[in-house]
Formats: structure tokens, C-alpha cells, sequence
DNA sequence: TGGAGCATGTAAGGGGTTACATGATTTA
DNA sequence: TAAATCATGTAACCCCTTACATGCTCCA
């Protein structure tokens, strides 16, 4: 029930429709987490039959209308109840590790020039994280500025380090797979 | 279609029934790729009927019977094709690392002890790939063994070297994922 | 006026988990 | 003889992706 507490911690931030909420998604490099709008469609209609949200009709234009989701109070209270709660630790599955798991079977210079690209997009998403998490950290980007709106200047502190954090971590491990990647290559090429 | 070529791969090295491959993954925190019976059987049954893999019927004592299953040399052609070919590389989706991104919803003391968790889990499997990969990469593990086979030693270096590989990339994603938890332990204990 | 973007939905199908179901063989 | 292990299957359900489907509004 990921995508359920990815959009409850988004609404919570400030009220939106299922269009920007996948906008949002799609904003740098997936987030940290990404649906298409076939599931958050639905899903926002079940979360708000649950309670957990409330949606207002608004009109733009003469007929053009979008649905604005607000959380509600159940709705916090469920998603700091699944943020505090820990949740079972599944399995790694790395489809691009089980990939260079048979690299044995392909030449070396396929190998290569599969494990390039893929040093390249982990490096990408690395910078981009890193950019993120600069950028929550000195509280600049949209959302974390609704985000504080109301909230005392320690809290303010707290939350930015939290989230900034958060998107280190995601750094960090696209760093790693980078660096396996770089490494492998020059064996290959030793 | 990863579990596929997971089976071609083991399959790759020696015949085995659903039964083996099952516990085969569930050895060392999982190998690369794990899944349930529910998936396998059912599976192994579509790559029969693909002529990617053959069956033999053995029986034991009197009733008791397992299907064997052989790789084709069609099934080894698809494992070859597979493992040359760039597939898209999909978003990173981390629930933990969602769920850390709202940690300021609770207390210091409730997010530490669940990083806590996460670190020694992450820990656990750094040790196991570790382990594993030097295993493989001095031919100790029975599977490589009977990979081995009928290799020449040449062979035999470049296979060992990137199965070991392979494991040191899953240890290095979780020893960065480990200390970057104990580093998000460290900040909040202050 | 036509195309890009706004906005919301449904349907089909694949991959994965959990649960249901059955029966044989070995070992304590 | 009872429990653990061997061994194989099906069914229901959830999550996710891709494709199908529709209509409005703004701007060049």
C-alpha cells in the first residue's frame, strides 16, 4: 500500500487534483515514488470512500471540471500511523543485477557497453537526488514551502533535514550502483 | 520477465525439479531472485510448452514423483539473447526509503528504532552477498561447480570473476543502503 | 483552427503474494 | 505413529503497466 501513503504524504503537504498529483510524480526523476493515472484515479476515489481524503469539485472554463483532494484528519492519522509502524523488509529484486549475474554468457565488450548505460542513468539519478535534497534541505522547493506554511521555525528545521535526508539516501544508493557499475567495466576492460 | 531467465539461469548450470529451484532461491537471503512454488510451477510449465526448458518424470519410492527439468539449447539461445539486450531501466521504487521521507510525523525515537531494524537488515544481507561472492569467486558453491563442469579454465576464471561480480554489486547497494541508515541514526540522536 | 496541454476515467493483462488443497516419504 | 520434509498444483487478490476512450481549454 505504497502509492496509498505516497499520495496521503503529498496531500498532506497541500490539497490537489489527480492530474497534479501525477505531475508531481513525474517531477524529477520519479520522486520517490511514481504511478500512472490509471491507478491514482481510482485509488484517490477508494481513499476518499474510505475517508481518509475529501474531494471538491472545482470548474474551469465553462465545463472543464477537475476534482481538488484535501486529506482529512483520519488521513494524517493513518499516514503517521504507517510511517511509524515497521513494515516487513522484502527481498531485493535487482533486475539489472540478475542481468550481470549472466554476463558470462555475452562478450565482453556487450557487457561493457550494457553496463555504460546503466552507470549513466544510476549517476543521473544520483545528481538529481542530491539536487533535490540541497534543495529541501534550504527549503526551496514548492511543496516543502506549503509544507512549512504553518508551522513553527523548529519544526521548519526538523522537516527540511528529515526530507533532505530522505533524498540523500536515494543518492547514496544510485552513487553505489554507479560506482559497482564504473568498477565492473574497468575490470572487464583491465 | 525476470523469473524466467532466473529459471534459465540456474537451469543453465543443472537440471532441477520446481522443488530444488524453489529452495535454491530461498538459500542466501534469497540469491538474486526469489519467488513462490505458486509462481514456479505454473511457469515451468509455459517454458516447457516454449521448448525453453524439457521435463523427465522421476519417481521415488513408489509414488512419489518430481519433474526434472532440462534446459533447451532454444532455452539457452533466449538466456543469451536476454542477458545481451538493454532493457529500459525502470524507476527506483523504495518503499522504505518512502516511508523515511516522513519520519518528521513521528518521534526521534520511533524513526531510530525502526532505521535501526533497517540497518541490521541491510547489514545481514551485505555479510550474505559478501560471503556468497567470495565463494563464487574461488568456485566453493555447489551450484558454480557444476557450472564448471565441463568448462575450460579459462572459461572458468571469466565466469567465476562475474558471478562473484554480480554478488559484490548486491552487497555494495546494501552496505551503502546499511551505513546511510546508521548515518540517519547518528543526525537524529544528535 | 489546430495542436498542446488539461482533466478524468475504464479495461485487459502480467507479475507477485497469500491461501487453499492434496498426497507420499523419511525420520525421530 | 506423528511430524517434518518432499513434491506439485490451483484460486483469489493486489499492484502495476499499457492501451482504449472521451472531452475541454488555451494559445499560436
Amino acid at each position: 500500500m505504497s502509492l496509498k501513503h505516497a499520495l496521503l504524504g503529498v496531500l498532506d503537504a497541500r490539497p490537489m487534483s489527480g492530474y497534479e498529483l501525477k505531475q508531481f510524480f513525474d517531477s524529477s526523476t520519479g520522486w520517490m515514488w511514481s504511478a500512472q493515472h490509471s491507478q491514482i484515479y481510482p485509488l484517490l476515489g477508494r481513499l476518499e470512500k474510505a475517508g481518509l481524503i475529501v474531494g471538491h469539485d472545482q470548474v474551469r472554463g465553462e465545463h472543464l471540471r477537475r476534482i481538488v483532494y484535501e486529506i482529512t484528519d483520519e488521513g494524517v492519522a493513518e499516514l503517521r500511523r504507517w510511517v511509524g509502524t515497521e513494515h516487513p523488509l522484502q527481498e531485493e529484486r535487482d533486475p539489472f543485477l540478475l542481468q550481470a549475474l549472466f554476463f558470462d554468457l555475452v562478450t565482453d565488450e556487450v557487457a561493457v557497453s550494457i553496463l555504460e548505460v546503466y552507470a549513466q542513468h544510476q549517476e543521473r539519478i544520483a545528481e538529481e537526488s542530491e539536487e533535490h535534497s540541497s534543495m529541501l534541505a534550504s527549503g526551496q522547493t514548492p511543496l516543502i514551502r506549503e509544507r512549512l506554511h504553518r508551522r513553527s521555525s523548529r519544526e521548519r528545521a526538523r522537516i527540511t533535514a528529515l526530507k533532505a535526508r530522505a533524498f540523500a539516501g536515494k543518492a547514496q544508493v544510485a552513487r553505489s550502483r554507479a560506482n559497482w557499475a564504473r568498477e565492473s567495466v574497468d575490470l572487464l576492460r583491465g
